[in-house]
DNA sequence: CTGTATCCACTGCGATACTG
DNA sequence: CAGTATCGCAGTGGATACAG
């Protein structure tokens, strides 16, 4: 933590006294978490723009994520879609057509994260072919 | 690659190249491997800022890593740093002293993963407090 | 369509012991 | 100091079957 720290950072990191860096800190449980490719990729797609370009972040069903997300596993889509629900990043909404009709969307708060989460999927992509390089660069070398 | 791809095909091709959205796509591994608890804390903690504060990332050695990331076992530690040198994040620099001295740094690459991972590690201690109430409210409701 | 429930193979990961 | 090697289990996650 530097020295220069103005008072605002001071009343901020009083604030919120957590801590990813210890083992004990929840913020730690919830890094792991987050720190999840089902995690990126769900809220990727939720928060890609909608087909009308008129909201950030758009409504999508289950069946439609499950397509969207080549893949994953029943069990696994539908566990991450709960701890996010849980946690109040998306919101599930059940329309009692026959068959029944379910939706997900972001919340504010999920939306804030998936600014950060579609950064990281974006950087994967874009670097892929370096780290390409590096890993055949790597392997290369005389033992 | 076919050689029957239509014009529309090679350039959808060529403009996005990778797609995390697909299983078989490396972009997807890449993302599992990044999308990681210690992955972003060792990024986070050579990102910050040198005390002398004239670098943006530091040089850290392996056991001040391992005491600044509470709770990380031996193994972790050493395989998850292995990865991203392998993947050209971090250098690996060995000064043969007695006994010997190994530091880690982030290379630019790193940098830049470091700048997104440093914001995902800011945004689960910040909103720590808001998930907790959603999780308290969310396990309340009614069965 | 949107799940839940169960079984189980695999492996991630910690603990422990040893080395240059 | 900075690792490597090995063991063993707990828990993740896939496959499958079933249900509202």
């Amino acid at each position: 933590m530097p020295t220069t720290m103005t008072a605002a950072q001071r009343r901020a990191a009083a604030k919120a006294a957590y801590d990813s860096f210890l083992a004990e800190c929840p913020s730690r449980r919830l890094l792991d978490r987050i720190s999840d490719k089902w995690v990126t990729l769900i809220l990727a797609a939720l928060g890609s723009e909608a087909p009308d370009g008129e909201r950030a972040g758009r409504s999508m069903r289950y069946s439609e994520l499950s397509r969207r997300l080549a893949g994953v596993s029943q069990k696994m889509l539908t566990q991450t879609l709960r701890s996010l629900e849980r946690d109040g990043l998306i919101t599930r909404t059940v329309t009692p057509t026959v068959p029944v009709t379910v939706t997900y969307e972001l919340t504010g708060l999920g939306l804030s994260l998936h600014h950060l989460m579609r950064g990281v999927k974006a950087w994967a992509e874009a670097n892929m072919d370096e780290i390409l390089a590096n890993r055949a660069e790597y392997d290369a070398q005389p033992a």
